[in-house]
RNA sequence: GGGCGCAUAGCUCAGUUGGUUAGAGCGCACGGUUCACAUCCGUGAGGUCACAGGUUCGAGUCCUGUUGCGCCCA
């Protein structure tokens, strides 16, 4: 018990502080957070310090897009990565956090194009090297604006090591990386079906297309078959792809067409011969069973044409448009092409129906764009070799998942993943560093950001024109960052990285890229913990858009609410993996518990300013000599409140830990022990002094426990409390003390007399500011009541003159008001002033109640086999519950019969 | 079609390895000028834990199925 009570031998004296404290009547964020940031950063509070041989606490924060403003979504993982750091710090963890930004690529891009296209201007009119240079400025203009946010919301990261993914490192590590998956073989370059936007220009991965059900039609097309009156009737979503299929495809087991496989049909307009396959892979439910193929516009249709030996035929242009395949249609856009199809159709008889239809249809993530699947010449990435040890890390739980129930999703992934298209026809981004020689015709991969000559021969070389997928450069992230390819200092010591905290949505973007990289590059896991946070939705449940308006602007919250409460608010309404909705009223209701810490800790700085506090190593001493019933319940209830944190912490369960912390603050030291407390801080001064360093020790532990979640406010109040060290920041984690039941027993069992008693005032309508008298029947408790009793006099309002305490069986009291609580009763004489009518009433339902009580415990112990089987301790306490209610009814009765 | 979740008070959510009478905040009703706080204090009302089975002495909690909703992948 005494491990934590460290002794202070030479009790020092704080230094005084005025009793007429500078703390405001009210609590103002704005003065509050004003300036902390920056002493906490002068301070190398932000840096990893401490014992290097322990193992350092690494978050590397997911970088937001440079172009970006902040939203509440980054304010979300902001708040969960800083409570995460601040947490291990005070542990005592060399403690760093990363911050960085990324270069968005495709979104970098197209930002500058907005900017270009209200000049009237593209980017190929600038050309390539002078559209880079534009992009570059806007990304330096903005490149300030990341911090500047951060502060706002207290992250504690290092700025001193911010990177950029275009930075010269990171670009590096993304040319070394690409270099050797080439060598191994890794990355290959091939003609494939892609995800192709028109509109962007260039391939994307299957991650970029998002795909939404939009209505549509169905069209069925009639063609026939060639030597035979028969037709087959195709249904198809997309019938401007005619023009391009190959074949007619059916399931070998459908009766209504296997005697028509292996024959011709003639495609109309084209007047192409094309055979009729049977093919596993088509579903006979859907249409009328036999599906046109047209390998080089449908993933599906690909893999048949795969399997069939089907030849494929290209019918667009990389802007959408239809090409010279096309025929007549050569030269329309998309949807044009799709009207003038169907008519031509139609004008042919060859369309039997229309109908309407809802489908799936992939959509570019950027802009929106319908994507077109179409064959590209791109790089690639094998993914299979690369994930089987990514799929290994978690399944052996070397990699953890946090709600763990992602582990499923990313298995889920990874299991069935396809190669990764890694080139885009982009401007902005990291060049692949891919050279061809123009004499020899070698390509030459290189590490090097330029090349000079061919190795081979000397000959002149060109760059690949293109770039890479950003998400690329992203999955090497957590050791670019940190100096790789290079060994440097901050590799060794900060790599692996412990915990990788984002949202669930970038969990195959972003969370299994790095794995799979790391794994190969490092040969080590980035990270051992994937803590995954969901999206802040509105009140209403809906996704933020600009569009919808329903957006809250986190800097706008801050500025009237502080940024504590906003984290308050974000952390205790969320939960790992789920999704949250965040009502301002909610924000208000963490603002309003800043203030009554702030006030809680205002009225305890009079009696700690006039008295002394005394001050060990750890800040205010543990008091120990003189404690009241009160002080030794309110240190056993902090007690369980660290413990209780400090295990909530553990499990990542950081809103639970900021409630229970609240919960302590609000329902016990400020309900209970400030109140308690009145009546001895008018008692004599070794009274005073008892409370003071009580509420010392308290309040300076309870801001330690909640720094993480608020620490702006906890900060201010700190500074101005007893304590050890310069700033809270870097103050150490409180640790439990074993728990005092004595006192949690004894207190808590004023508590509920005093609960009882209100409520029979209440009930009563006895006026609230009324003095009156009690007598109290404590049984087991009278000890403890009588040590308490002016406390329980000022709690209840009972005239201390009047209040005397037993611990035998109540008289009868004609007239008078019964409390009943546990085992505990009080008799409020008001002689006359009883209404007996009401308090008849009210004794009636409270035997009511007693009266279930003893009927459940009676049901539950005489069942033999719950008694014989259920553990003994379980069993007492429903014997315990029985007597107690037996009891109780037996008062209620005798009350009840003296009211006539 | 495959996968993953969710369903508890009017609302938003907790509910640890199964174990007293299922909790909190907000909202609601009533009362309050108690010298930290009206950004407050006190008292109270409000739940057949989606449904149906099963396991168990005992199920909000574990298992199976059903319904409804959400998300991811194809």
């Amino acid at each position: 018990m005494t491990e934590t009570i460290v002794p202070a031998p030479t009790a020092t004296t704080t230094p005084p502080v005025e009793a007429d404290n500078g703390l405001a009547k009210a609590y103002d964020p704005r003065l509050v957070e004003a300036g902390l940031y920056d002493r906490w950063d002068d301070a190398g509070a932000f840096r990893p310090v401490g014992d290097p041989d322990r193992k350092p606490f690494v978050v590397v924060m997911p970088p937001p897009n440079v172009t970006g403003e902040l939203h509440i979504g980054h304010a979300l993982f902001v708040t969960v990565e800083d409570i995460m750091v601040r947490w291990h710090r005070m542990l005592g963890d060399p403690t760093l956090w990363t911050p960085g930004a990324d270069h968005a690529g495709i979104a970098g891009q197209w930002v500058v194009e907005k900017e270009l296209r209200a000049e009237g201007l593209t980017r190929h009119d600038l050309g390539r090297e002078a559209f880079v240079e534009r992009v570059w400025a806007y990304m330096n203009r903005y490149r300030g604006r990341i911090r500047e946010q951060m502060e706002i919301l207290g992250a504690s990261c290092d700025w001193s090591r911010f990177t950029f993914t275009m930075d010269p490192g990171p670009s590096r590590a993304v040319r070394r990386a690409f270099k050797l998956l080439y060598d191994k073989g890794l990355i290959y370059k091939g003609e494939r079906l892609i995800s192709w936007c028109p509109r962007c220009m260039t391939a994307l991965s299957d991650l970029e297309v998002v795909h939404r059900d939009d209505p549509g039609s169905l069209w069925t097309l009639r063609y026939p078959v060639e030597g035979t009156a028969e037709i087959i009737a195709v249904a198809t979503s997309r019938p401007e792809t005619m023009l391009g299929d190959t074949g007619v495809a059916v399931h070998p087991d459908d009766n209504r067409y296997k005697r028509l496989v292996g024959k011709q049909v003639r495609l109309p307009i084209v007047d192409r011969l094309i055979p009729v396959v049977a093919d596993e892979g088509v579903d006979p439910a859907f249409g009328t069973g036999a599906v046109k193929v047209t390998p080089n516009h449908d993933p599906n249709d690909f893999e048949i044409a795969r399997r069939q030996g089907l030849p494929g035929i290209s019918i667009l242009n990389p802007d959408g448009t239809l090409n010279q395949a096309a025929g007549p249609f050569a030269g329309m856009p998309g949807g044009e092409a799709r009207k003038a199809v169907v008519a031509r159709l139609e004008a042919d008889g060859a369309l039997l129906g229309v109908a309407p239809h809802r489908h799936a249809v992939g959509h570019c993530q950027r802009c929106d764009t319908v994507v077109e699947p179409l064959i590209s010449e791109q790089w690639f990435v094998e993914m299979a070799p690369l994930a089987a040890p990514a799929i290994a890390a978690a399944r052996d739980g070397s990699l953890r998942f946090v709600p763990d129930h992602f582990k499923t999703v990313y298995l889920n992934w990874l299991e069935n993943i396809h190669d990764w298209t890694v080139s885009r026809q982009l401007w902005w981004g990291h060049r692949i560093p891919v050279w061809s020689c123009q004499g020899c015709n070698e390509t030459v991969v290189t590490e090097e950001e330029t090349l000079a000559a061919c190795p081979s021969c000397g000959g002149a070389v060109v760059q690949d024109p293109d770039v890479l997928d950003t998400w690329f450069s992203s999955g090497l992230w957590p050791f670019s960052t940190l100096g790789w390819p290079d060994e440097t200092p901050d590799l060794a010591r900060f790599y692996p990285s412990s915990v990788m905290e984002t949202g669930y949505e970038i969990l195959f973007f972003w969370v299994a890229r790095m794995v799979f990289f790391g794994l190969e590059f490092t040969g080590e896991l980035p990270f051992h913990t994937v803590y995954l946070h969901g999206t802040v939705r509105d009140a209403e449940g809906a996704k933020m858009s600009k569009t919808k308006g329903n957006v809250i602007d986190p800097t706008l919250v801050t500025a009237e609410y502080g940024a504590d409460a906003l984290r308050f608010a974000l952390v205790t309404q969320s939960s790992p993996g789920n999704d949250l909705k965040l009502d301002l009223q909610k924000v208000e209701d963490a603002r309003n518990f800043a203030n009554k810490l702030w006030n809680a800790t205002r009225f305890a700085l009079r009696p700690i300013a006039e008295g002394r506090i005394d001050l060990d190593a750890d800040g205010p001493a543990r008091p120990t000599d003189g404690l009241a019933l009160a002080d030794r319940w309110v240190l056993s209830r902090l007690d369980a409140t660290t413990a209780a944190a400090t295990r909530l912490m553990e499990q990542h369960l950081y809103g639970e830990a900021a409630k229970a912390i609240r919960e302590f603050v609000w329902s016990e030291l400020c309900d209970w022990y400030l109140e308690a407390a009145k009546v001895r801080l008018r008692g004599t001064p070794e009274e005073q002094t008892v409370v003071a360093q009580t509420l010392a020790f308290v309040l300076e532990r309870s801001l330690r426990l909640l720094h993480p979640t608020m620490p702006f406010l906890t900060e201010t109040l700190w500074a101005e409390l007893p304590h050890a060290g310069d700033l809270l920041i870097v103050a150490p984690w409180p640790v439990a003390a074993p728990r005092d039941e004595v006192a949690e027993a004894a207190f808590g069992a004023v508590i509920d007399l005093v609960r009882a008693v209100r409520n029979a005032r209440t009930e009563a309508n006895v006026e609230p500011g009324r003095w009156i008298a009690a007598e109290v029947f404590a049984g087991p408790h009278a000890g403890a009541f009588a040590e308490a009793r002016r406390e329980l006099a000022a709690l209840a309002r009972i005239d201390i003159d009047q209040l005397a305490i037993s611990a035998g069986e109540p008289a009868a009291a004609p007239g008078a008001l019964t409390a009943v609580a546990g085992e505990t009763v009080a008799l409020l004489p008001l002689a006359g002033m009883v209404d007996l009518d009401a308090e008849r009433e009210r004794l009636e339902k409270e035997r009511a109640e007693a009266t279930l009580e003893k009927e459940r415990a009676e049901k539950q112990l005489g069942n033999e086999a719950f008694v014989s089987r259920a553990p003994g301790s379980v069993v007492e306490v429903q014997r315990k519950r029985l007597q107690t209610a037996q009891e109780q009814i037996a008062l209620l009765e005798r009350r009840l019969s003296e009211l006539g």
